[in-house]
DNA sequence: GGATCAAACTATGTATACATTAATACTGAT
DNA sequence: ATCAGTATTAATGTATACATAGTTTGATCC
C-alpha cells in the first residue's frame, strides 16, 4: 500500500455501492425521497457520479429517478413479490435441471453441500440470520451451477428487489425445517444427474416458499416493503 | 403544436433512442469502439447525457464503457445466443401458461391472433421483414398476456441483445413454415385454458428454433455477430 | 541502436456552473 | 375572498471546465 490513499475505485462505483447498502439497511427507506444533491453531500462526492449511480440502480429496479422530485426508493408490493418469486421459481428450476445435466463431480459441488451444512448448522442454533445467509449461498450457487450467466444475473436483480421483504420476515415466521430436506433432495438429484427430478423438486420447493411468504404478508397487512 | 420546437424528451432519452437505433442498424458495428466525445458530436449534445445513455445501455447489455477506450459495443457469440435463448425459452413457457391460466376471453386473444395471421400473410408473400416483425409482435403480446411485468422487461432486454443476429440469419434460412403452426397450437391452448399444453408446445417450439438458428451460425461460422 | 525513464497527450471521471421547467407563492383585480 | 396570471423558486438536465490516470512519444544514456 502506498502512503496516500490509492483510490482504486471510481466514486461513482462507491456511490452505487454505498447507495445499495443504505438502501438494504433501511437507512433509505422504501417510499422515501431524496434530492441527488442531498445524496451526494451525504457521500461526499458530487452530483455527477451520484446521479450515474442513481441512472443504474434505476436501471436494477431498486429506485426511480423523478424530474425535479429527487429519487424514490422503490417499495415492493405483494403483487411485485408474486411476480419475482415466479421468476427466480422459473429460472432457479431450470438452473438446478441444466446443472444436473452437466454431470458435476462432488467436488464441484462442494460449496452448495457447504451451504446446505450452514443451513443445518443455523436451524440448530436457531440463528435466523445465519441461516438466511446460507440460504442466500445456496441458491446463488446453484444458479452459477447452472451455467447461465444472464441468468445469474436477472436472479441477482430479483433477489436484490425482495431483500427488505425476506429481512422483514426473517423474524416473522417458524424456523423452516423443511427447507433443508428439499435442498439436500435438490443436491442428490444434481449430484445423480437426474435433471427432471433436480427442476421438480426445486420448483416445489420455491413454489412453497412463495406461497408461505405471501400468505405471511397478506395475514400481517403488509402491503408495501 | 407550438411555433418553436417544444422539447419534450430530454437529450439522454434521446440518446439513448439514437444509440440503440445506431447499434441494431450496424451503424455501429459490433466490436467497434467510439468515444463518449465522437458520440456527442454524432448525436448534436454535450458528453453528459451521451454517458448517461451510455451507462443504461451498458446495464441493459448492449455496450460496454471502457475507461480511455470509449464505449465497445458488445458482439454476441454462440454460447450468448445459447444463453439467451434458454432465458426466453424459460420465460416465455412461464408466460404461455400463466395466459392459458387467466382464461382470457376471444376478444383479449386479439391481437396474439392477429401476429399469427400477419405471419402467415407475410410467409405466403414470402417478405421474411413482415414475418420477423409479426413474430416480433406475436413473442411481445404472448409474454405480456402472461401478466408478469418483469418478466416483459427481462425478455425484452434478452430480444435487443439477438437482435442484430436474427437480422444476419434472417435471409439465411428456409422460410419457417412449420413456425406457425406452433404458433397457432399455442394460441388455442390459452384459449382453451390449457396452462400445460400451452407451455410444453412454446416450449418445444422455442427449443427447435434455438437448434435452427445455433447450427446456421456454426455452420455459416458466425461465431460473433 | 536499443532500452529506460520522463514528459506530453488523451480520454474518461468528476466538479461546477448554467439552462430549463414544473411547482409554488405572490400580486392584483373582480 | 377567490381566482387568474405572473414571478420566483427549486431541482433536475445539460454543458463545460478540470482532475486523473493510462498510453504513447520522445529524449537521453549506455
Amino acid at each position: 500500500m502506498s502512503p496516500v490513499t490509492p483510490k482504486s475505485k471510481s466514486n461513482s462505483a462507491i456511490a452505487v455501492e454505498e447507495l445499495r447498502r443504505l438502501i438494504f439497511s433501511g437507512a433509505l427507506p422504501a417510499g422515501s425521497d431524496h434530492l441527488e444533491s442531498e445524496l451526494a453531500v451525504r457521500l461526499g462526492m458530487s452530483r455527477t457520479p451520484v446521479r450515474e449511480a442513481a441512472l443504474l440502480l434505476e436501471g436494477q429496479g431498486l429506485l426511480k429517478v423523478r424530474a425535479r422530485k429527487g429519487v424514490r426508493i422503490l417499495p415492493i408490493s405483494i403483487d411485485d413479490m408474486i411476480e419475482i418469486y415466479d421468476v427466480l421459481t422459473e429460472l432457479e428450476s431450470m438452473s438446478a435441471a441444466k446443472a444436473a445435466e452437466k454431470g458435476y463431480k462432488a467436488q464441484d459441488l462442494k460449496p452448495l453441500d457447504g451451504a446446505i451444512a450452514d443451513m443445518e448448522t443455523a436451524l440448530a442454533a436457531e440463528d435466523r440470520d445465519a441461516w438466511s445467509a446460507a440460504d442466500d449461498a445456496f441458491h446463488t450457487e446453484l444458479v452459477r451451477l447452472g451455467g447461465n450467466s444472464r441468468v445469474v444475473s436477472i436472479v441477482g436483480l430479483m433477489a436484490d428487489q425482495v431483500r427488505r421483504a425476506k429481512a422483514v420476515t426473517l423474524y416473522m415466521r417458524p424456523l423452516p425445517t423443511q427447507s433443508n430436506k428439499d435442498h439436500r433432495s435438490v443436491l442428490e438429484a444434481i449430484a445423480a444427474g437426474d435433471a427432471q427430478a433436480a427442476h421438480d423438486i426445486h420448483y416445489a420447493h420455491r413454489a412453497a416458499a412463495k406461497d408461505v411468504l405471501i400468505n405471511l404478508l397478506r395475514q400481517n397487512r403488509l402491503h408495501m416493503l
